[in-house]
DNA sequence: GCAAATATTGCACAGTATGCATCCTTGTGC
DNA sequence: GCACAAGGATGCATACTGTGCAATATTTGC
């Protein structure tokens, strides 16, 4: 469905995995600060030129590639009449049916976050596209008059789905289908905070 | 109270909003990426290894330095027992009341926004330190054990907040007082979303 | 197989950011 | 006032980041 199955499009996917993957193990090796692009590049067996073919920068490549509504999903959405939140969580849910989560690795990015603090504004970064995506589903519910509000929700559900992730890579009971479930009572707790007023 | 009054700390504070102006004045005439610390070193009237004395990084030197807590409010909040969300925007009022919010350069920092967007989440950035403090304080009421959640409410009131802050610099009829209720406003638009289920 | 499309690489280069030594300015104690 | 300590400013050297460009290699479609 998604799969992409020319040659070129394998190797791709599987470099980038491997440039993850080389930023990652010696970065929780030599701290992520001793770690340059160029050891980056020779532990992935590339030259440093192509490292920047594949990530905009050093710290991109830690996090690897943001995933992304597919026009289904999207189109789904349009469709649908349900309450907003439920839709976008359902959204969600189709997303990360789609995109297959390896565990392992979101590990590492666990791990990796507890011992270098800084990292954190790219993690959640990371998620930026999938937040600007949302906001634009949300803007198609409440109009573009209510653009910042709609930004501030996707910014609070792409952050608590951030959190979510890192317990699911560090909890092996945890099924990938419930992480939209778990970020969803994040929510709650959240709207619960909000209206102690 | 907060004055600090040698010579020293005056001429400090002063150099950091000149370079500040000068980072705004020339990535607006020149568009951010165009714009180099020698640049910005030059049109301040300083060396360029100054400039790096005063800021971590070029992007850091267009939002100037964070707000910050007092101790004073801090110690106001401990002893306070209102609600959560409540006691948390008192402290916000105070921590805007003492620091003298500049509303030209907030004005020059809003339209550099609108036309370099990449800025963004420097601009959200630069309100972390902010962010951390308030979950800091949050975390005080809900425990430690809580943590997570309360830097999901922090998010969300320090995005509220930046929202109300590029509102109040273009509105010259709104006075300072008045952002935290407008941010308050945001964030209770933001739980009737949260509702939506 | 061949030609077009696409990826990889080396190289040059501008810019970022830091450490260090030195010089200059400001605060302090007398 | 003056001398000395503390803290800032600066120049210089240097490691690293990230980009453009041209050359080379690989994949794809036919």
């Amino acid at each position: 469905m998604a799969g992409k199955s020319t040659l070129r499009d394998r190797r791709r996917l599987q470099t980038s995995r491997e440039i993850q993957r080389a930023a990652l193990t010696l970065s929780l090796r030599h701290g992520h600060d001793l770690v340059t692009t160029e050891m980056i590049a020779a532990e992935a067996g590339i030259s440093q030129r192509t490292f920047f073919n594949y990530y905009l920068n050093r710290d991109t490549a830690i996090v690897g590639q943001a995933p992304c509504f597919d026009e289904e999903t999207v189109a789904w959405f349009r469709a649908s009449s349900g309450p907003l939140l439920a839709d976008l969580l359902q959204a969600l849910r189709q997303l990360l049916n789609n995109s297959d989560l390896d565990r392992g690795t979101s590990q590492l990015i666990d791990r990796l976050l507890g011992t270098a603090p800084e990292l954190l504004p790219i993690f959640y970064g990371s998620l930026r596209r999938l937040r600007d995506q949302i906001a634009d589903l949300a803007v198609t519910r409440v109009g573009e008059d209510a653009r910042s509000d709609a930004e501030l929700l996707a910014e609070a559900i792409s952050h608590a789905l951030g959190d979510t992730f890192r317990i699911w890579a560090n909890d092996d009971a945890m099924s990938a289908d419930s992480i939209v479930d778990v970020a969803a009572a994040k929510l709650q707790v959240l709207r619960g905070y909000l209206a102690q007023v």
